[in-house]
DNA sequence: AATAACATACATACTGGTTGGTATGTTAAG
DNA sequence: CTTAACATACCAACCAGTATGTATGTTATT
């Protein structure tokens, strides 16, 4: 009858919806509780306090979130270009994600400026996302699927910023067709980072004029 | 001795890197009336209520940021492009501005999925900024100076997108080297928006391939 | 010009409710 | 029988908001 762990791990995920819902600062111990039917006794008998459950929460569920649907999907797959625009296009537009935004960046957004310890958290989740990205990108390159003339960690994060970015503007319109246009202006970006055909293997490329690269229209 | 608006504007103010540094909900009225030497009868006559002050906060200073920091540079002046690239590097690296990111992302952020009245605030300014920056962005394809295959709001809510986004990498990060990098690779996008010089006034362009653009490395 | 009547602009003290956290008691498992 | 895993009751601190009082400024009347 008493499962220690699942009484745990029923906590962190009511305890990440709540956080999500209403940031950590406003999520209420309370209505975690209410919502598992667990008591007060027991949530602080598993973690100190609720900056721990936050951490926590970074830790084990949140640190998931690019590893699942970022770095998976990358790994394992021939063009990591093709990858990351079904990873992009497949980004959920349901209303309550659209309106909730993506909840590392959330967390982030509300955390890094107060709490050294959550920042530090987030920051080795992000430094994995890049990383992910970049060495996707590095095997795409060697590959003769993307262009050699871009670095890797900073694409990466090109990529990550532009990403946020619009998943923003789309949380603030709380309109999935802002999103729609972020997805389609991401896209026509990551088709920009496709090699040349000409040289598919080895060789010099042929760049069209000094360090310039083709973009998809807008 | 008596200053009514006075008293109502440093209410605003302080009310505002209140909210800036903790985040509206868990903003204190007190620690604003502490900040201010106001009192609380004072506050609760010329604001009904903390969200009444939230909503003022937003509309007569959040508002005034990207107008004055985008949209009044952009005005007067030449090459759109130019003026772009130049609010962009002078976007400040204070560590304390690098740390708090921008206001109206802040807001936007926490509020919008929690308040109606919030979001079509900001979302009022979000699209004065977007709307601003689109006309800026024609101005220039009417003046030869901005590539005219580009959608001018789609161009401008990338620019938002990939700025917002880098801001807040920066403010996780706390570090202005990633915001450098940031402004970096958005004035290396930003050039790759220049109308190509053959054709300064009128007459068709010679695209690179079907709609086609060129953009500067990364 | 004097002053009564009124409105504006505060100040102070307090309230009910909620917060995260704890002290202590109970029960199930090994 | 011990202790891990809870449950219950409670607390002090803080919260936004209010009730009430007061001092200052304005306006109308004589």
């Amino acid at each position: 009858m008493r499962d220690p762990e699942r009484t745990r791990e029923r906590l962190l995920q009511a305890g990440f919806r709540e956080v999500y819902r209403s940031g950590f600062q406003s999520a209420s111990i309370d209505t975690i509780l209410a919502a598992t039917n667990v008591t007060k006794g027991a949530l602080y008998y598993h973690f100190d306090s609720k900056e721990h459950l936050g951490h926590a929460i970074v830790e084990e569920i949140v640190a998931k979130l690019p590893q699942d649907n970022w770095l998976r999907p990358l790994e394992r797959g021939k063009n990591p270009i093709d990858a990351l625009i079904g990873i992009v296009q497949a980004t959920s537009v349901r209303p309550e994600d659209v309106k909730g935004g993506c909840p590392l960046v959330n967390l982030a957004q509300e955390m890094s400026p107060l709490d050294e310890q959550f920042r530090k958290r987030l920051e080795t989740i992000f430094h994995a996302w890049q990383e992910g990205l970049a060495t996707a990108l590095r095997r795409g390159q060697s590959q003769g699927t993307v262009r050699r003339d871009l670095v890797p960690e900073e694409t990466a994060g090109f990529l990550m910023a532009m990403y946020e970015g619009y998943v923003l503007l789309a949380k603030n319109a709380q309109d999935a067709k802002v999103w729609n246009v972020g997805i389609r202006n991401i896209v026509g970006w990551l088709r920009s980072l496709r090699a040349p055909r000409q040289s598919r293997r080895g060789g010099r490329r042929r760049l069209m004029s000094k360090g310039r690269v083709v973009k998809q229209r807008q």
